[in-house]
DNA sequence: CAGGACTAGTTGACGCGTCAACCACCTCCT
DNA sequence: AGGAGGTGGTTGACGCGTCAACTAGTCCTG
């Protein structure tokens, strides 16, 4: 141990820089302006899309899986989202211990009313920026970056 | 008003879910094995690294701009690190309101023992899973949209 | 059917980020 | 000098994410 630190080339340090201060740019808007127009937070958004996707009605651990989540985030989210009226918990009659998410009528009318805005948003900020080429290229990207993330399994 | 909501086309959604899944599963990787790794947040990191790399004193607000935060989110860091011992604050005399940060012998400690380890799981995660090339398509891709967003005020 | 292992979901503590309100001090203008 | 307005920094409330510990119900196996 103590192997020598193999610091980065500044090649490869200055495209990590642009690359984080790029998505921490982007994601920081995108936010902000999402939940400042649609009084709805970007978790908020993905839970209430993916739930009523798939019917308005789900486990929370179905849930949880759908959109890569651990269940703790998910607990802790759809019970602030039931508190605020979007989704509604109903027990599970075949598991004594399971919990069914529901959206509710006003959680449905939130994610009609924001998913346009939400689209608009991102094709401001990102879509617009760059050719169909270059998004095709950084979609490429992405993928060889997931793909070798989930090669390791730690 | 009300105009028709402009959806994204198949290619421009895939290469959105592409960007936001690598982005949330990297930065939440790396996050994650930085602080198991060395007891210190990417913030800690970044505040300690930028200070330090200024001489280890520096104006809270000075220090703001430098890593591009907003004065309350640092002062709300800067506090937090003060407490565990990472950083200090001094008056300013020359301005009542002032104050200076301070790099502690242990924050100096701290990151130079974290900073090795940071760069190591950058390279692992990220760098290693790209070409030059394509690491290199990726910063200008990412520095594009960084303008673009630039020119938005808002 | 008893007990242990496993799973569903919750909870609490803590760090982090944002927003808005708020002092305290400084500056500048008259 | 005095007051308006700007700046440096803090604070508190709230939403969010993680981790670890926990409850309670289910399943499996002897």
């Amino acid at each position: 141990m103590d192997a020598p630190p193999r610091w980065l080339t500044p090649e490869q340090q200055a495209a990590w820089d642009s690359f984080i201060r790029m998505q921490e740019k982007l994601i920081g808007r995108l936010s902000r302006q999402v939940q400042a127009d649609s009084r709805m937070s970007p978790a908020d958004y993905i839970v209430l899309a993916k739930l009523t996707e798939a019917g308005g009605r789900m486990r929370l651990t179905d849930l949880a899986k759908l959109v890569e989540w651990e269940k703790s985030r998910m607990s802790h989210q759809v019970g602030r989202m039931a508190k605020r009226g979007l989704v509604a918990k109903e027990d599970c009659p075949d598991d004594g211990r399971g919990a069914f998410i529901v959206a509710t009528p006003a959680g449905r009318e939130a994610i009609e009313e924001a998913a346009p805005v939400h689209v608009e948003h991102v094709r401001r900020l990102f879509v617009d920026a760059l050719t169909p080429e270059e998004l095709d290229t950084l979609a490429r990207i992405s993928d060889r970056v997931l793909a070798h993330m989930e090669k390791q399994h730690y």
